[in-house]
DNA sequence: ACAGAGCTGTCAGAATTTTTTCCGCAAAGG
DNA sequence: CCTTTGCGGAAAAAATTCTGACAGCTCTGT
């Protein structure tokens, strides 16, 4: 298991010590020591996780989760001084994956950081009688090959990560392309438009990706009472 | 689709305490004190989360993960008594989704419980039998769901996230149109009309909005003499 | 380099769903 | 008793999604 780790943090001891503990895991620490470099730091790097301290100059450590939240699903575990603070965090759902709470053992960091590795970086996914195998850039249904196009299989892999969870047309073309490009927000719905084609074709009659007037699109397997 | 959670720990006291604190966060606890009823309650009740005692008798809290594995991807939190144990865990890779130190504070639970069920699906709102889930764009009173369209839930949300607190139309409608667009009073009595009749079908009887002359709108639900 | 095939992004109109308005009647308040 | 306010049904208006067609682009094999 090895990754690169962002550590955003201000307190430059701080983050040292965590970068020395990670590089000991067999991590490849980055370090930003303030809000502001954070974004676009994720955005050039893209770490495979990001420790990112509440508490920071420059910017507030919650808006740059929900910033990273609008392009990327990196896992981010948040660093906050005291613990009556995580309800609070949690009430907000920013969407982080972890909270730690100061003061903490680099250890325990450490330990914190495969555990969330560990469960969001499957390489495949598998729900139901879907699966998605990334590395094999294969789609199936119930064995079937699906035979995506690479803007289909991202999309049904955002789409399939977080069933029941909907998303916005625009946070779908965030997380679709890296760059910042500038595309109509019609060209979704003509990707979802193939997408449940070929699912239909694989499986006809299940509806796995469900629009939501005015909200967005969602994946989720229908459930017969 | 609220939340139960299923507690196996032989600690009769400690699950109680657990499970008390659950309820007040809005969950749905079970308990099984033996390691050998897990797995079937597991397989009967499907929770959405299971809190696992390492410590068992009967069965070992690491074969009851592992068997769970088999035919669930149910998130797991694990419950150990020393932090050193934490370590050994990860490295088996035995599938738990977090880890818990004894001794902990039960908020702290509750809070790695959300932390954790957030990835499957979050609850923002929840009072009395209703919840209101943002990310799922899903309301649902009593386990019923109660498709709501966008406006409906954005207005049932302003009202629901201060029991009590009666609107005017003009609050309500300043908050549900970010920009200031101007629509007739009348609209919101239709949309109140509409969220009511839904409300009505998922739970008769039940009167969650009043009205009040002259005035405006409540959420607030009914509390018997 | 070229042709062909498949992939992407755009568009306009049809289809669908939601939002808003309208109207009459009943209830509340003074 | 009279005016204002709330409620239900239904229709008009608006917004959103779906669909099929199409042009430009990329990739592949020749």
């Amino acid at each position: 298991m090895s990754g690169k780790i962002l550590i955003v943090e201000d307190e430059l001891k701080l983050a040292e010590l965590l970068a020395d503990y990670l590089r000991k895991g067999g991590f490849e620490p980055l370090h930003v020591a303030d809000g502001l470099g954070a974004v676009p730091m994720v955005r050039d790097e893209k770490p495979d996780l990001v420790l990112l301290d509440l508490m920071l100059p420059g910017k507030d450590g919650m808006d740059i989760c929900k910033e990273i939240r609008n392009f990327s699903n990196v896992p981010i575990i948040m660093v906050t001084a005291r613990v009556e603070e995580i309800d609070r965090l949690i009430g907000l759902e920013l969407g982080a994956d972890d909270y730690i709470c100061k003061p903490f053992s680099p250890r325990e960091v450490v330990a914190r950081v495969k555990a969330v590795l560990r469960r969001s970086g499957a390489a495949t996914i598998q729900d139901q009688g879907l699966t998605l195998d990334e590395a094999r850039f294969n789609a199936s249904l119930h064995g079937v090959s699906l035979e995506l196009t690479a803007v289909e299989f991202k999309l049904l892999q955002i789409l399939a990560s977080s069933p029941g969870r909907i998303y916005s047309r625009s946070q779908l073309m965030d997380r679709i392309y890296p760059d910042e490009r500038i595309v109509s927000d019609r060209t979704i719905d003509s990707h979802i438009k193939k997408l449940r084609k070929k699912i239909a074709e694989a499986a006809p009659g299940e509806e796995l990706i469900h629009s939501i007037y005015s909200v967005g699109y969602k994946y989720e397997v229908e459930t017969q009472p």
